[in-house]
DNA sequence: AAATATTGCAACCGCTGGATG
DNA sequence: CCATCCAGCGGTTGCAATATT
């Protein structure tokens, strides 16, 4: 049988949650099944880490986040997921996304006005690499700097907010027939919703771990 | 107003590495 | 050890939205 391919939809969505909300974010294949969604395993997977993930932060990468991206991709690469999990609640994909589209827009530029001393990735360059950004994305993320008020729930459709209150709805768990689980299950879907997400900003956007506090020095 | 180009992002694909039997 | 399975990663593609001509 052929695996749906393509755009999710709410209902999709919705039935996503609710399993993951069940079994946890472990799994794919099985939850892939159970789900009787039709989609592999992987795709659950992208799915649930990209869009659906209740930690996930909504909204334009912020001047601080882009700042923390050039420096992080200065010194690891293209390690994407690596750099993600120094930028809570941004994806692996999206930095990606970012870096890709920052790049195009750097390439642009240097088109238009050749730069002779463009050298770019070594840790000695990271200032460089940050002054070279691109004047327009400069000027773009400065005009969005009061991002506290960017509404993250303003996403096309159906918002993520519209979902997770579904989730939470405790006549919805008591609907489930999971019985001898219910307890369990309730735990676990209260403690997936999402919580006041990082207080913006006020918490340090990211915190070398000791590994990583080595390599560097 | 229509056609075309560009951008942004969600999703897929293929590969790799770790876990398990 | 070796084979198999699965999760995760990075690269790439496709397409809708937006900007430009």
């Amino acid at each position: 049988m052929a695996m749906r391919k393509g755009p999710w939809g709410e209902q999709e969505d919705l039935q996503l949650v609710r399993i993951v909300g069940l079994f946890g974010d472990r799994r794919w294949d099985f939850i892939a099944k159970v789900s009787g969604l039709n989609r592999t395993g992987k795709s659950c997977r992208l799915r649930w880490v990209n869009y659906l993930h209740p930690d996930l932060k909504r909204g334009r990468i912020t001047p601080q986040e882009e700042r923390l991206i050039l420096e992080l991709h200065s010194r690891w690469g293209n390690r994407w997921s690596r750099i993600a999990r120094k930028l809570p609640g941004r994806t692996d994909n999206e930095i990606k996304n970012y870096w890709r589209t920052h790049m195009r827009k750097k390439a642009q530029e240097r088109k238009r006005k050749p730069c002779p001393s463009s050298s770019s990735s070594s840790l000695t360059c990271i200032s460089a690499a940050q002054s070279e950004l691109p004047t327009e994305v400069v000027a773009e993320s400065s005009s969005t700097s009061a991002l506290g008020e960017i509404s993250d729930d303003a996403v096309e459709g159906y918002s993520m907010d519209q979902i997770w209150n579904e989730i939470a709805m405790p006549d919805m768990i008591s609907g489930l027939s999971f019985g001898e689980c219910k307890d369990e299950v309730y735990d676990s879907l209260c403690s997936a919703i999402p919580s006041p997400m990082w207080e913006y900003c006020s918490y340090p956007l990211w915190k070398m771990d000791d590994e990583d506090f080595q390599a560097y020095h």
